[in-house]
DNA sequence: AGCACGCCGACT
DNA sequence: GTCGGCGTGCTC
């Protein structure tokens, strides 16, 4: 017997490997096995088997690492076609999509030979140094731990002259993985008594608890009677005892604290669109949903519904969110409405351990809901007949490193694969999603009002040039946001200020010589921290203290531009020094928890104003916000990207909807140097159609999304030179393509090479090819033709299909 | 990815 | 002459 087996490399083949006759009756599709690769031995999955080789020189499998397969064939076929449509090798997505930190894989261990060399002639000093470590540590030395003790230059050269001249030897050694199945230790007693051994009195009280309760944890009579370990041991070794080992699964600490659970009446809207879910849940087809709901109009409830109905017949559901809108509110929201129900939260904060414990127990049928962030798409649901992916517009559903995948477009694929129903929710749904809704490929459900008849919050638009003070300088804040934070602190209600930007200053000048203060790894500029007292580039970890003056001139007039969260929250405990302000952002949320912590204190009003970035205009319901203030609306506009107008249309409507949520109207307060920019306009008046009409007007005219299909091939290399000979090269070769291949496919539109916005980052210089036309299948076959030319994986590309951002 | 092999430059 | 850099090729 033989087996296909995919290993996390990178490059998209899988090897073949015969199964030896013990381990046979144990393998199968989804299971882990240990196999040797070259002189290691590395974790492999099973993906498949063969009765007759297909080549020669055939390994045997070392082991199989599972007792229960990790993911069933259905599951595979749908890992595997999210691999090739991302062009992501299968081994390398697998083990992105399976829990972290369970693989086995060998280590280099050096160990010193143990007869001595006493006459030989001495060594280079680095190769003694080594050899004296190695003999005082019998065990031996793994060689990544060896590297670190020796810090001055690779060592490996003198490795391999200690082990050619017999002195050192070096083994492959197994290490084990850093998660592993929790055991428990129980004990019970034994059911031959053959002859009844002497007891005495504490062990006969022992015995006699245990007759009583049968089984019982270690721990627990450790606990009963104070430190009993050694009886306990005797009576096992005298055979009374029986030791029997169970796994415990470890769970998150998901406190279900006591929110006032907010029941409300479903209103018709909710009703209809509850029922019509039902029906096609009950008819166990595919189709998938546009809930098309404004803001505070009552999605969630829908959700609920539909989940209960899945539920009900014992089937499961996947509930994604955006990652930062999986709060412990939403999660206690969820417990409280399906309170019978063990529900699995997945997102990158849970650990290994109890990640890899969940995913066993979804897979095994324990666990019938999910919510999670993106990665939930890949849960191993068994019967899965529901997928919710809430805010579906949201950016975080695209992955933009390794597997650059849309768990919103998969959850549509993994739906149709698997037979289930579902339903995309936003208030300003992504203009590919309306459009296929339009074009009857999605079922529409509307809801369009919001719950309770509550108005939507009036929005004023603020032209910042008319804001110019005497001195020529445009304030942070305008005169118009400074009265409406005024009278809503009067009125003690609260308020939310938006920006999208972390730090002080987001610019730095030298008058004198005109440099600007930029990251040595990265073409951006550092951002000012002024609290941390640094510089800081936000695209790699590099900073260096606040200069006093120009590192270039000497010069001592350096000038700060640019407003980020730090700087507004500084100038409005200038402005309002009695307003208590909390700010949220990535600075202020590095420790777990924070974010929970900051969202709590708002919500029990221990502060009248919350500044934040993205982070605070996601799903969260603060009833006591009236005033929602936007200090940048420009941000996103002048992103390098056709969604610049989308994002922002998409972003005002959400960070709006934070407003009046509770009895009373919302009001919102949008700065720009846009004010008649469409994106902006339609989105003071709420007009979701009318922004749609507009965008989908000019995608029309130049032929972007909804209208063509993307794919942006991204390359960086460390040297500038050959990164652009490089880039151009596959820019002659995609056109060469092109021109051969032009009868079989329809057009495919070359863009570029160019420079990407950020031409460098952490060292590497980053270039683009956009690959843009109708025909998604021709866009596959040119990527496939560029990537495999790369023989060796000497080129640094990635493939990014459906890209959101071009940066 | 990691590892081995092999081919050229800069040193004793 | 050798040491050591890195480009190239292979792993069932």
């Amino acid at each position: 017997m033989y087996v296909k087996i995919a290993i996390n490399l990178p490059m998209d083949v899988s090897f073949t490997y015969s199964v030896p006759e013990n381990l046979r009756m144990f393998s199968s599709i989804g299971k882990r096995a240990l196999v040797p690769f070259g002189r290691r031995q590395l974790t492999g999955y099973i993906i498949g088997f063969l009765d007759i080789p297909d080549i020669e020189n055939i390994r045997d499998i070392i082991d199989i690492l599972d007792t229960d397969p990790l993911f069933t064939p259905d599951d595979l076929s749908f890992y595997s076609w999210a691999a090739s449509y991302y062009h992501y090798p299968l081994g390398k997505a697998l083990h992105e999509i399976l829990p972290g930190g369970i693989d086995l894989m060998s280590d280099r261990i050096y160990k010193a030979e143990r007869t001595s060399f006493s006459l030989s002639e001495p060594l280079p000093e680095r190769q003694q140094s080594i050899l004296d470590l190695l003999e005082a540590s019998p065990k031996g030395i793994s060689s990544k731990r060896l590297q670190n003790l020796f810090k001055n230059g690779p060592i490996r050269k003198d490795l391999d002259a200690l082990v050619s001249s017999k002195r050192v030897i070096l083994e492959e050694c197994l290490k084990k993985p850093l998660i592993q199945k929790k055991m428990e230790q129980w004990v019970s007693l034994a059911v031959v008594g053959s002859s009844n051994p002497h007891l005495s009195p504490r062990q006969q009280e022992i015995v006699s608890y245990l007759k009583e309760k049968g089984m019982v944890r270690i721990r627990e009579l450790r606990t009963v009677f104070k430190s009993s370990s050694p009886i306990v041991r005797q009576l096992l070794d005298k055979g009374v005892f029986s030791l029997t080992e169970r796994e415990v699964y470890r769970l998150s600490r998901e406190h279900s604290e006591n929110q006032t659970d907010k029941t409300f009446l479903l209103n018709d809207d909710q009703v209809t669109a509850c029922r019509t879910l039902k029906g096609r849940i009950e008819s166990k087809q595919f189709l998938t949903y546009l809930l098309h709901g404004v803001t505070g109009s009552g999605k969630t409830e829908v959700y609920f519904s539909a989940i209960e109905n899945v539920l009900a017949a014992g089937d499961g559901a996947v509930y994604l969110v955006p990652e930062i809108a999986l709060t412990p509110q939403l999660i206690s929201r969820v417990q409280q409405r399906f309170p019978r129900e063990e529900i699995a939260v997945l997102h990158s904060d849970i650990a290994q351990g109890i990640r890899y414990d969940y995913w066993r127990r979804i897979q095994k049928g324990e666990i019938r809901l999910v919510v999670g962030a993106r990665s939930a798409i890949f849960a191993p649901l068994v019967k899965l007949r529901l997928i919710i992916v809430d805010e579906e517009h949201d950016p975080s559903y695209k992955q933009d490193v390794r597997m650059r995948y849309s768990a919103r477009d998969l959850a549509v694929v993994r739906g149709k694969m698997q037979s289930a129903v579902v339903v995309l929710g936003s208030a300003t749904p992504d203009i590919r999603t309306f459009y296929s809704a339009r074009q009857g490929k999605y079922a529409y459900l509307l809801l369009p009002s919001r719950i309770e008849n509550r108005p939507l919050p009036e929005v004023e638009i603020v032209d910042m040039k008319t804001q110019q003070d005497k001195t020529g300088q445009i304030p942070v804040l305008s005169e118009r946001l400074v009265t409406a934070l005024r009278k809503t602190y009067l009125e003690g209600r609260q308020a939310l200020l938006f920006l999208n930007r972390r730090g002080y200053h987001t610019f730095l000048f030298c008058p004198d010589c005109g440099s600007s203060f930029s990251c040595p790894n990265c073409a951006v500029s550092l951002t000012l921290h002024a609290k941390a007292n640094q510089l800081r580039c936000h695209y790699c970890d590099y900073s260096v203290s606040i200069p006093s003056f120009c590192p270039k001139c000497k010069g001592r007039h350096i000038s700060f531009y640019g407003a980020g969260t730090e700087r507004l929250e500084n100038e409005i405990t200038k402005a309002f020094p009695d307003i208590r302000t909390a700010r949220m952002d990535r600075d202020t949320t590095v420790r777990r928890g924070a974010h929970t912590r900051i969202l709590k204190a708002f919500e029990r009003g221990e502060y009248d104003l919350l500044i934040g970035t993205q982070m605070i205009t996601k799903g969260h319901d603060f009833s006591k916000v009236t005033l929602v203030g936007v200090i940048s609306a420009d941000t996103s506009l002048n992103l390098p990207d056709f969604r610049a107008a989308e994002r922002t249309f998409q972003l005002l409507t959400q960070v709006s909807g934070r407003g009046g949520r509770g009895s009373e109207k919302g009001y919102v307060v949008i700065q720009t140097f846009n004010p008649d920019h469409y994106a902006i306009l339609r989105a003071k008046y709420h007009d979701y159609l009318g922004f749609i009409e507009d965008e989908l007007e000019i995608r029309k005219s130049l032929d972007y999304p909804p209208f063509s299909r993307l794919i942006n091939l991204q390359l960086s290399s460390l040297k500038e030179d050959r990164g652009r000979m490089e880039a151009e090269e596959l820019g002659r070769r995609a056109r060469n393509w092109k021109q051969k291949e032009s009868g079989s496919f329809p057009v495919v539109e070359i863009i570029g090479p160019a420079e990407a916005p950020i031409s460098r980052i952490k060292n590497r210089y980053r270039w683009q090819i956009l690959l843009k036309s109708e025909n998604l299948h021709a866009l596959h076959s040119l990527a496939r033709h560029l990537t495999s030319s790369d023989k060796n994986g000497t080129l640094d590309i990635q493939v990014d299909i459906d890209p959101f951002s071009f940066m």
